[in-house]
DNA sequence: TTGAACTTTCAGTATTTAATGAAAACATGA
DNA sequence: TCATGTTTTCATTAAATACTGAAAGTTCAA
């Protein structure tokens, strides 16, 4: 059997569990977030096997959720001299994490909602009467709100930590 | 069998379909944000069997949904007068309902995702030193990041569309 | 090359989530 | 009260999603 673990250690399993929980209530699923929450919290980068036996999963599950997360960028693989497995390290910056998080869900998300507003719009460009132009207007002001969201973003994206708060301080001040 | 559809429905019933397909990928589930969709962009306000025929789903499902609709406020019941069935409309007024997914996503998302963190930083209050010093210091940061975004959030929420606008069109500079 | 260490894939299975439809419950006016 | 129109519930079924484990694939040092 392992070690009895650290204090700490009992505090940091509750929140891989509960993160894992919460992730699937928010469209992710449980082992990837709860892979997130291990590398996030954990001291060393961690190996396949080890991430296997904390959250007792099979090796392809390891595997698949690792790669997604490298895909999102939220975790990287890092090579250790002499060793040929991969390790993976979370990124731990909160800032950080929320950016790479926000661009992957505009990509994901506001993307191709933007692509169904546009062509609804398109396709009634011409409707000028009645019930065909306020679903164009609709289509219209969906849209034009999607893409300021998307500005917004961008810009708050390309700040850094620093600036963004104080940005953000002036307007709860 | 129905008469054939107005120009402008082709157009409506792409944005229903794809809607729904949207909704599923990011955590709503299709039924729900298709009959979001319909009614969004419903010139009168719709009863259950009018759902149902137009999205061919079964009474139980439509049912299930616009109450679920109806819990996050975004859409409303309407009674007709010397009508005994209930019709249902939408917000559709963009900026409102931004607001009140907001608020349902911070109440369904963030609430309880600050509450793991602040037991698991209170648990770890009295680490000195090392890896249990580092925990506690992520839980902090994060902790800290999400209440920080929900002032934000709430304060945003609180604005009326125009001046939402205006302050966000200062950064956008 | 060979084979050991490691990673990826994928068919099969398990689990979770959503949808159906019929029965029960509820409301209303006669 | 009863008959009728309407909504809700829920056991069952269907569909989607996640997970396993073993086999196939890859890499690299000897």
């Amino acid at each position: 059997m392992s070690a009895a673990l650290p204090n700490w250690e009992k505090a940091r399993d509750e929140f891989v569990a509960q993160w894992g929980a919460l992730g699937s209530h928010w469209g992710i699923n449980r082992t990837m977030a709860q892979i997130h929450a291990l590398l996030m919290t954990a001291p060393e980068p961690m190996h396949t096997d080890e991430i296997m036996e904390r959250l007792r999963v099979s090796r392809g599950n390891a595997n698949t959720n690792l790669r997604e997360l490298v895909g999102w960028g939220l975790i990287r693989v890092v090579l250790k001299k002499g060793e040929r497995r991969e390790y993976f390290e979370a990124e731990k910056d909160v800032w950080q994490m929320f950016i790479t998080i926000a661009k992957e869900r505009k990509r994901r998300e506001l993307d191709p909602a933007l692509m169904v507003l546009r062509s609804c719009a398109e396709q009634t460009q011409s409707e000028k009467t009645g019930a065909g132009l306020d679903f164009h207007r609709q289509m219209r002001e969906l849209q034009e709100f999607v893409e300021f969201g998307m500005k917004v973003s961008d810009t708050v994206a390309s700040m850094k930590h620093a600036s963004a708060l104080q940005w953000a301080m002036r307007l709860l001040g």
